[in-house]
DNA sequence: ACCTTTTTTTAGTCATAGCTAAAATAGAGC
DNA sequence: GCTCTATTTTAGCTATGACTAAAAAAAGGT
């Protein structure tokens, strides 16, 4: 009897998410939290966390505090991880800044699968040691060797 | 008096883009076809028409063939040249396999952004030129310099 | 302890986008 | 021209995920 796992919708991994910072943040979550910071009506909240709940993604009995399961600690941390080595890439290879390469790597995170990531994982590592110099992107003159 | 363009969404980029390349590859454009190329019911194609032809980006008549407006064939190449860019990058710069490029391509082509896909560009095309020779994923060793 | 305010939940609506089944249309062969 | 088949459309259902408004619960101030 193979209980095929429920899917996870890029939906619901950004709550996890924004459960997940809310908790390194502020030492707990509150549904109130989750809604100020993905700028969604307090009901939607609510949905969203009966969905990760029927997931086993985090314990949540009505009215009381979120915490994650160890389930969704593991998940929430991977879509961090996701988040961040795109962010690194776009700012760090790409030259690009901060809010565009947030605002990509936000979308972005539901979607990059694992060879991928170890790929620009390893680039950018790549990047970072090679001795020979990397390449800088410059206004109107595209990426230019570093001196 | 500012008509507030109707948005399109990731399914429908979809079906923009297949109709261009059924047009492409066999002249003219049949529900059918898009319904095959996605695998999708042809109901499914008929809705996606619906909204595309409200969006002005084809023409269609009911149970007639599918033509792409001029402003939906700028569009539907807009998809390709991003789904292309993708790929390339990850082929040429990542050393990824053709069928994980192109899936994830096809995923990404709906959410990166203009800047971020200039900067693929102009990497891809410096790391075309570069005469210092470039890196290449080597399994287990990871990213190494070109001979 | 009680009343007010804030938070959370429930209930009901809407849009997107998929599906199946059945009806309508078009096209091909005879 | 009629009939059979393939295609397309319609109608109706499903799920997700957003919303508002109203009800319920919790928290705070005095």
């Amino acid at each position: 009897m193979s209980t095929t796992a429920l899917e996870l919708s890029a939906s619901l991994e950004d709550y996890l998410e924004a459960i997940y910072q809310v908790i390194a943040e502020r030492g707990e979550a509150r549904a109130k939290d989750i809604a100020d910071r993905l700028s969604v009506a307090a009901s939607s909240v609510t949905n969203a966390l009966q969905g990760l709940v029927k997931r086993d993604l985090i314990n949540h009995e009505p009215y009381d505090l979120i915490t994650l399961t160890n389930e969704g600690e593991r998940v929430a941390r991977d879509v961090v991880h996701r988040h961040e080595v795109l962010a690194n890439f776009f700012t760090e290879v790409l030259s690009v800044d901060e809010k565009t390469a947030t605002d990509c790597a936000c979308k972005m995170e539901h979607i990059v699968g694992d060879v991928i990531l170890e790929r620009l994982i390893a680039y950018i590592e790549y990047n970072r040691q090679s001795g020979n110099g990397n390449a800088t992107w410059v206004e109107g003159k595209g990426f230019v060797q570093d001196a």
